[in-house]
DNA sequence: CTTTCATATAAAAATTTTTATATATTTTCT
DNA sequence: AGAAAATATATAAAAATTTTTATATGAAAG
């Protein structure tokens, strides 16, 4: 009973809901959520702990970074994912959307060295 | 994205599901869910009334009663409602399954005569 | 020594439970 | 039949509990 209970209180904030539909496009890594939600990280942490106690998200951790993603692999979980993911207004995560592809455009494009500032070394990022 | 998370809310407590498991059987009315649960009545109305708020069950008033039922007027909520009544553990709920059984049977059968204890005059209930 | 993230904790907000009261309807009594 | 009592339910107010948010702190990686 317990189990089912924290599944659906895991659902049952519109924080986790909009981190769920983010993550509907794939894996993405604590500081993209931040970005992308324009919350403080202590409160996308918790979020993300109460999504993966309740198992509907798996971590990977790869050095600095921890990558979140969905959990796919039992069924019921998977059900309840996807419908509640559709159900979402798009115009209620329009802005979610639009802040997270610009903050990855920008990781994996150049940015400037904070060092460097005057003489404006460009280097890759990841 | 308020009437989805009033939906999870809904779901998210042990007495709603304990409801939401005895309605699978049919239609039963508060003073039932009272007996069945061994609660209070107002705490059974209050979450009544979440759920009927959430268009999880339907009410029908019936002289001094209301009776309670399953709604299962659209796919979601259906989908949602037996996927989580299945997954009710048995065991954490025989309790008030029996506890229901036994007042059925007691409000459909005799009644001793409270006026005429001694002479124990029986007579037909409802 | 900075970045990324998790955890601990305290304050604030929301939810649940309890207690009390109100309303409607049926039953009982005269 | 009509008044009084009992029953079923809802709602409101108060108290208790849980959840969420904000802030501080710490660990690990690079």
């Amino acid at each position: 009973m317990e189990e089912l209970l924290n599944i659906f209180k895991a659902f049952s904030d519109e924080t986790r809901l909009r981190i769920l539909k983010l993550l509907e496009h794939g894996e993405l890594c604590v500081c993209d959520l931040v970005a992308a939600l324009e919350l403080v990280q202590p409160k996308i942490s918790f979020h993300l702990a109460i999504l993966r106690e309740a198992d509907l998200v798996k971590d990977r951790k790869e050095g600095k970074w921890t990558h979140y993603r969905l959990n796919e692999s039992d069924m019921f979980r998977r059900m309840l994912l996807y419908s509640a993911i559709e159900r979402i207004p798009v115009g209620s995560i329009a802005q979610d959307m639009a802040r997270l592809e610009k903050f990855l455009g920008q990781k994996t494009g150049v940015k400037i060295e904070k060092t460097t500032k005057k003489s404006a070394v460009l280097r890759e990022v990841r």
